[in-house]
DNA sequence: TGAACATATGAGCAGATGTTCATATGTCAT
DNA sequence: ATGACATATGAACATCTGCTCATATGTTCA
């Protein structure tokens, strides 16, 4: 994995890199105190990654004024009924929405009420004067 | 693109699929008048498509405390400054940082208070009660 | 000016992602 | 039971992503 030690380089026994030269050590390691916690940044990058794909913003954003069956997703998505099954498998996994079967319908509702503050808080950022991609 | 026309069936000429069936379309009609445009939900996937990696989190996160340079973000994230600087280009795309020169150094900070509200709300998703990963 | 340094960026590559196609499961109507 | 239907899922495939490596740009100091 480790490529063959760089030339010229005196075996530095730190396991930092420039801080140890221009920047005081005390005010990375205060930094490094209060970053989040491993798991806490990988649930939160697992949340978000899956919020970041259109088909599943618009399959999220029909669910929010109410449930609908998987057929009635897909045509609102204009995708075919087989891959709004596996994208909501995807959000079923991370519990933001919830089946409900009727039939050999299933129903799926938003099972996440901070998924719409979510949205509501990523459109403020989205309409931020100078965010979008038509900047003047 | 499209496949040779499914055999067997008779030219349907709806734009929809199987909401002509067992829903009415008026309740369709409604739902897809109330969904968010498309740019936006474009520009809304885009924003949490650059949440959702662990670096870019760790990243902002370790910038939420205040400006750092990239050689400092190397070393609290524990990555090359290369790495770090090809994730930063792409947070700036989206101006979520923001960089200073200082001489040679770059420091970057947060551009958009908005992102921190995110991460909050994130997490409060994440906390809540079934929605880790060590469900019993 | 020239060497060391901090950062930026392009190419290349391994691994992840999203769709389609085929097929499986379970339900309803006949 | 049988066929039509709604949904789920696995495999395959093209595309995208994030890293590394090499290299370019611009700054500081001697």
């Amino acid at each position: 994995m480790i490529p063959p030690a760089p030339v010229g380089t005196p075996a530095a026994p730190d396991s930092d890199r420039c801080d140890v030269r221009h920047a005081d050590p005390t005010r990375l390691a205060a930094r490094r105190a209060s970053l989040l916690p491993a798991d806490a940044v990988v649930s939160l990058a697992e949340t978000f990654k899956l919020l970041g794909d259109a088909t599943r913003v618009r399959i999220l954003d029909a669910l929010s004024h109410g449930e609908l069956c998987v057929c009635e997703i897909a045509a609102l998505v204009d995708l075919s009924e087989s891959a709004v099954s596996h994208q909501l498998r995807l959000l079923r996994g991370l519990r933001l929405v919830r089946p409900r079967r009727a039939g050999r319908l299933a129903y799926y509702t938003l099972d996440d009420q901070h998924i719409m503050s979510l949205f509501q808080q990523g459109l403020r950022h989205v309409q931020e004067p100078g965010n979008v991609e038509s900047t003047s």
